[in-house]
DNA sequence: GAACAAAATTGACGATCCGTCAGAAAATCA
DNA sequence: TGATTTTCTGACGGATCGTCAATTTTGTTC
């Protein structure tokens, strides 16, 4: 009994499954007003019925996919998070986290853009909601704990009664603004932006300087100093390229 | 017939104007989904024929919103760009004027974002966007200006060849991106981020001493610099709020 | 394996909204 | 005033959403 009921539980789960990949791959390869019920429909040779039988409506489809993202981007948070190396260094790996999300899961970012959207997020129902909320918490919290660990070890002093959450919420709002930007502005390359990634790194770079958090090293250095963070920290991820300075041989 | 003409042409204009108004007070206060074309008609006690007389379609009506948008931005850039003192109060003057843009126009920063969409961009007309290219671009331009003054008065170096451009990117980021997230995200409070307005002045002020942008000052002197320029530049706003330290008695 | 119950699937349907367009109404002209 | 141009109107076709009664498939019991 217990095995013929997930026979047919493990189609269901394993359509999930499929359901939410092809809805991806439209999304990506034809933006969001492709994706329609009908659509994903005749894509997966079912009846709409049988989709609104998994997602009760567009947007819970949509924030089931941003689950899905925002799972991979804890994981390469908890990976920062926990890696060896001075706090200073941890948060390098922490903005190398964002470089390597946006690169390299281009599709988890959109989604994540997209349900961020009023109009879709007012239409979910508020236990994913909450669940989003929750994850979003935690992620924060992973940047902030390694803010924390830079105070403790006395490399860093924050001005004005700055809590290490709203430290966290500046470099979230520059990687994250960045990289929107790119996405939906219309001609970087035009104003004289030749890599979003060279600003990025550029940006929170000096914006921890500025906060003095020891040990502080010109951005000549950077490219080097990030190459070798990322090769231990993610060793399975495709490295990010040098963006500040050529080479060194 | 000239003034006859002009009578029709007048009332014309004029709904022109009710119709991207109303359509504000809707997206405000309603949110993007109850603004439809039915629903615009209603409101203006017309028939939806006569209002895509106006506008082709959705999209090239927020857009115009967008151009009306841009425009007090570009408007309140202006005044940074040409307020005295030296480069580095200048781009304070830049900061304040995204601070206040961003509290006192919620409707212009709305429809900013909502315009930068895929789904609204892409249907929009070439001519249209284009235009929105140009402003956006003449943004970027007066910012980028300030940086190269600072650069021409000694005060900043920029490392690794950057150009002014990506600096300003850097700062376009952190200030758009921080802003975007408070709007769209369920519950910075929760996070501990009480304001985020604390949060971008401290980013930004911090990024920019990270650059050693000269005069390099502490953040606990902020607030107060910034209201004397908020004052002088722009007299006529609404003044902002200290939010780094009390007020010194 | 037959009869029955439960669960899943289907696609037609009502509802909403977009954008169009032929005809009505109003303005302009001669 | 009558002709002509401009503007306005709302019914319409088309697209998509989400529903639901009918149907098919799956599971259960004897």
């Amino acid at each position: 009994m217990n095995a013929k009921k997930s026979a047919k539980q493990r189609e269901i789960e394993q359509r999930e499954q499929l359901l939410v990949q092809t809805a991806g791959q439209i999304l990506l390869t034809e933006g969001i007003a492709a994706l329609s019920m009908e659509r994903l429909a005749e894509e997966l040779k079912t009846a709409k019925g049988t989709i609104y039988n998994h997602f009760p409506n567009r947007e819970e489809l949509l924030l089931a996919m941003a689950v899905r993202a925002i799972d991979k981007r804890q994981s390469l948070f908890d990976a920062a998070s926990m890696s060896k190396g001075c706090p200073r260094d941890r948060m390098v790996a922490m903005g190398i986290a964002c470089e390597i999300y946006a690169r390299n899961y281009p599709l988890h970012f959109v989604v994540e853009c997209t349900v961020r959207h009023a109009s879709i997020w007012e239409r979910c129902s508020e236990e994913r909601r909450d669940f989003m909320r929750q994850r979003e918490q935690q992620c924060v919290g992973l940047v902030a704990g390694v803010v924390r660990s830079g105070i403790a070890a006395g490399d860093l002093e924050l001005p004005c009664g700055m809590r290490p959450e709203e430290l966290t919420m500046a470099l979230w709002g520059l990687t994250y603004g960045s990289y929107v930007i790119d996405l939906t502005s219309p001609s970087l390359k035009e104003i004289g932006i030749e890599s979003i990634y060279r600003t990025v790194r550029l940006g929170t770079l000096h914006m921890i300087n500025g906060f003095q958090w020891q040990p502080i090293w010109p951005a000549e250095e950077h490219d080097d100093r990030l190459a070798k963070i990322c090769k231990s920290v993610f060793p399975d991820e495709t490295p990010l390229p040098r963006v500040l300075t050529p080479p060194t041989n």
